[in-house]
DNA sequence: CGGTTTCGTGAAATCGCTTTCACGAAAAGC
DNA sequence: GCTTTTCGTGAAAGCGATTTCACGAAACCG
């Protein structure tokens, strides 16, 4: 059963109070601006009084606006772990809800377009939806035709008009490749992530054009194509100290790898940062707390969830919106 | 704009279409048994080909029941760097998709009674919540005299009847010191959380009851009253070392402390585990990438949020629901 | 077998807010 | 000064489900 409530005010009461009509307490109370200014005090204050607040389902069925933002997270394995989900969700839940709407939190595998959280978003019950990592543009591509306001996480593969918050990736990978060579450091490797992924790909295009930029030689066989794990760190960075004798520096496209770099260079008997430093990419809580302190490239995912909160708030509101990239900034500790 | 739908079947088409009335077609889809067998199985097939979903807002506003469940996060800073949340209120989402029911995520500091959150559940706008990270019980009790469905997660501090889920944190201590124990370690020390915490107090209980029962001397001065944070995982560990020369295991009650802890024992020169094993709680990601490999007390923290979730739906329906605590496991690597 | 209960059913009221529409008053135009 | 617009306003019609109520049919009873 559902909570017994004490009954609560409604427009009729409001009305009689202010002494107008409920078709103006809805006025007053929707922002429209065309009601006598003594008629919108009446109304705050009768309000005020009664300590009223807006019912949202009846508001909702009424106007076919529910109030609600769903976040959508297509699920894997990774959101059990990765404190990543949370810091954004949190970001967004916390903006929407200064501004009088909800989140819905949606967690579903969306590799079908005819799942049950698919149905619910083409279904109208709610205003707009923030993806997280999604995997495959197929899903907002269909929602986008049928109008649904749409904010993405991170950069989407296709250059589809959608409207998405980011991390200058290719940047932070930039800045940590700059320190290395500021540190004096010749033989930069790189263990990128799964390259399907545009964070990845962005994070080795930033790489390379530091290496190209800042003149590094052009070696070849540095860049490793890991897939996020700690094993890929540790078994790349096993290849590339074995292939590469000189090697004395890694960077990494998350920390898990890092810490796993850092693992099997001394497991090879050799220190870091002395002889091999490392960089990775997150600042999350490991790089935080590991030992030696891992040097990391931190991305602002608070801002990237309120920003995205901001843009479907802008996007529900009818107003245009342009996609935001949040810099990066390089977090130095031990290992760099 | 929200966007626009094309129109959606309502009660009337399904009606029509199976020869009844609207009541019935309710009645149908809200299970009531007293309706005649071959018009259930003609509002079913209906229902099926005309897609029919029921309009959330619709049945919100008639029934008074949303298909809401709040889970409430006790905002402050941690909620950006722990994982446990994120994990937990996917969980949850999970469990309440299957059953037609929408996790609505509220995430706000919860000090005051008054606050927006606390107005929020009180109103009635959802059919009931889930309280993690629960600082103090006052909001709580308030809501739970209100009738409001609640489960709580971690054991709360008042013996007031609420339902809650929480792991057997003192298992989980007592298992961890049996361990050290049976490794031959002979002068455990316990770095505990925030002692206002029941999950630091009761990790404590365990670690208190573990010395007595395995016959481990009493010895003053052994346990030290941490925050959770790293720094306090370095500062007590410095001081056990050097108030008890013969120190040889630290059990921590959370990961980074122990972490920290480890930190402080490198730096003092001595080794993990050789001089002085170290076990964390949580078998975070931190203690999945440390190197060495943190051992670990593990919380089935999914498990949690599913059985929060499966016991809000029991008090919804109206049931009678018991408390569940869930095991903990002891995951052993390297530290210990 | 008449009379009382139960049972399944549909008509209609209701939930609380939004929005269209029509109307009179005020402002603008000629 | 009279017509045409514009403007603010309230009455009333929804939005799409749920639920109460009354009614006829079937079941039960003595």
């Amino acid at each position: 059963m559902a909570a017994k409530q004490k009954s609560r005010p409604t427009y009729a009461e409001i009305a009689k109070l202010a002494g107008v009509s409920e078709a103006t307490v809805s006025r007053v109370l929707n922002g429209d601006t065309k009601v006598d200014t003594d008629r919108i005090a009446a109304v705050n204050m009768a309000v005020e009084k009664l300590g009223y607040k807006k019912h949202r389902a009846a508001a909702a069925l009424a106007s076919g606006r529910t109030g609600l933002i769903a976040v959508v997270i297509d699920d894997d394995l990774s959101v059990f772990q990765d404190p990543f989900w949370g810091a954004i969700t949190n970001g967004i839940s916390r903006v929407l809800m200064e501004h009088e709407m909800q989140t819905l939190l949606l967690v579903a595998p969306l590799e079908k377009l005819d799942s049950p959280v698919a149905q619910y978003l083409q279904r109208g019950e709610v205003d707009g939806a923030i993806f997280l990592q999604l995997h495959k543009d197929s899903l907002i591509k269909l929602l986008a035709k049928q109008n649904l306001p749409l904010v993405v996480n991170g950069t989407p593969h296709t250059s589809n008009p959608f409207s998405y918050v980011d991390s200058d990736n290719a940047g932070g990978a930039f800045a940590a490749v700059r320190h290395l060579v500021e540190k004096g450091r010749k033989t930069i490797a790189m263990i990128t992530g799964d390259l399907d992924n545009t964070a990845a790909e962005q994070r080795l295009d930033g790489y390379l054009a530091a290496c190209q930029e800042l003149g590094l030689p052009k070696v070849k066989g540095l860049v490793a194509e890991g897939d996020w794990s700690r094993e890929a760190g540790i078994q790349h960075a096993q290849n590339l100290m074995q292939k590469h004798p000189d090697l004395d520096a890694i960077f990494c496209s998350n920390d898990v790898m890092a810490l796993g770099a850092i693992a099997a260079i001394l497991e090879a008997g050799k220190s870091v940062p002395e002889d091999i430093a490392v960089i990775g990419f997150d600042d999350s809580y490991l790089a935080q707390n590991s030992h030696p302190g891992l040097t990391s490239v931190r991305q602002d995912i608070v801002g990237l969830g309120m920003e995205a909160a901001n843009m479907i708030l802008a996007l529900v509101h009818g107003d245009e919106v342009h996609s935001e990239i949040l810099p990066c900034e390089l977090v130095i500790r031990e290992t760099a």
